[in-house]
DNA sequence: TTAGAATGCCTACCCATTCTAGGCATGGCC
DNA sequence: GGCCATGCCTAGAATGGGTAGGCATTCTAA
């Protein structure tokens, strides 16, 4: 997994590992793996980052958490998207969806 | 001017600021004006963050700045977009772009 | 067998940028 | 005269992502 991408803009990243939960649980370095995946290899999230934002988005009850053995028998946190984590993402893409249409029209503006 | 929209997310005001000068020169009460009808009303620019953005893209050498004289008679600090800024422009848009098709990768991915 | 890479978690600190909340001056309009 | 819009600016807080470490375990290749 080399590094091939531009840094992420501020306030994107719950999105993704929201995002990223949405397909089900899965440990903190699962989910920079699946980022990165789903994302068509674009999106490189930092251990740096991810961590901290996980412990915010759980504080905020988006998600929890667990520890549990992942399947190749290794002890990992686990984490599952909540019901309020669902709603969140919805309302972050949508927001998402408002900001690239506003920024769409500024491209069309004469 | 009524506020009616989500905050902006950091690093993309300056593509904005750009954008509105690539139409042409302006000074910054107008660049925020510009950048709401541009957007259909959808991006609001505070005061307290256009300014400070404007001395930084500045000091970058993508704009630069003369005193004169409004349309209404009044002083104000109008901005022009340089060369450099025009390259930068592009630059942002291209990285833009990229983010917004990597999301999008992310909502296809099952 | 042993070194190193990959997997897995975490923290402290730095840094950039945006917002809030003010201040100030001028001009137009009721 | 008073108020709103126009126009510039600043200080400070808050946010959140990056860098650069540390640590333990397991797998793999030399």
């Amino acid at each position: 997994m080399t590094k091939a991408t531009a840094d992420l803009l501020q306030g994107t990243l719950d999105m993704l590992i929201l995002k990223a939960l949405s397909l089900g649980a899965l440990h903190g370095y699962g989910i920079i793996q699946r980022i990165w995946q789903m994302s068509d290899e674009m999106l490189t999230v930092e251990q740096g980052s991810l961590y901290p934002a996980l412990y915010r988005i759980e504080q905020r009850g988006w998600v929890s958490s667990a520890w549990d053995t992942n399947e190749t028998g290794r002890r990992a946190k686990f984490y599952t998207l909540t019901k309020s984590g669902r709603r969140q993402l919805e309302v972050e893409e949508a927001s998402w969806d408002r900001l690239v249409l506003a920024v769409a029209k500024m491209r069309e503006a004469t």
